[in-house]
DNA sequence: TTCGTACTTTCGTAATCATGAAAGTAAGCG
DNA sequence: CGCTTACTTTCATGATTACGAAAGTACGAA
């Protein structure tokens, strides 16, 4: 089994289009605290349970969580560990940006307390 | 500057939407080696220059290139490091996810070979 | 100032995505 | 069996994205 450059670059793009999605990494960050039933998870995020059960789909089919029956309700939980830490990466990507405008921010804010006071 | 939980999630998802394209990739991947002009990245790419430019314009925004002009002609480069780590990790992912299915295409093998001997 | 090169922006279109309603399936209960 | 609950799938629709053609801008040379 061979993959090309091109293909791989395909595939990664996938993965990140499946993180693509402010619903799917709140699903990711509910679940990281336990397994839960589709219900729940549409009652924490507050969306429609088919919305929930297509992003769990999706997931599933991307190997990123897994399933367990009991009776009637199915439990998600999340399965690849290394997916986990690919979320937080681009989490702390995230955070030093945010923290990299708010001192762009303050920057500007003395340079207007200066361009007041002159 | 507060940011609620939600509006983190939106960014995040925005930041994995820019890297949710094979070409924008490619070029992350093309700059790895070094600054390059538009024309130069469309080359290697075997895409419209318009093309490359409007995805490097995206990645200029969301702060993950910066440019530098020489006459008429500009040349990118990557600035954002923990942004080209957090692709690393990606491509770890999907390294991982690749290396598994070979060992189950493999097992699978296995038991086919088993199957056809009995 | 006119031309050519390098790039950007605008525009139209085709494709993909996100969503909830509605219809379908699966399991347990009486 | 029929009925309820928990979930999945299908469907329609509106929103977003990706793309190249074409028009626009910026710079340098003659």
């Amino acid at each position: 089994m061979k993959v090309s450059e091109q293909e791989l670059l395909q595939l990664q793009a996938e993965i990140c289009g499946m993180m693509a999605n402010p619903k799917r990494l709140a699903i990711v960050s509910c679940l990281h605290e336990g397994e839960r039933s589709v219900g729940e998870i549409a009652d924490t995020l507050a969306t429609s349970i088919s919305t929930v059960s297509q992003h769990l789909r999706l997931m599933k089919d991307r190997n990123v969580v897994t399933t367990r029956r009991v009776g009637q309700t199915i439990y998600y939980r999340l399965k690849n560990d290394k997916f986990i830490t690919a979320c937080q990466t681009i989490r702390d990507v995230l955070m030093d940006e945010l923290k990299e405008r708010a001192e762009i921010a303050h920057t500007m804010n003395e340079e207007d307390k200066e361009a007041a006071a002159s």
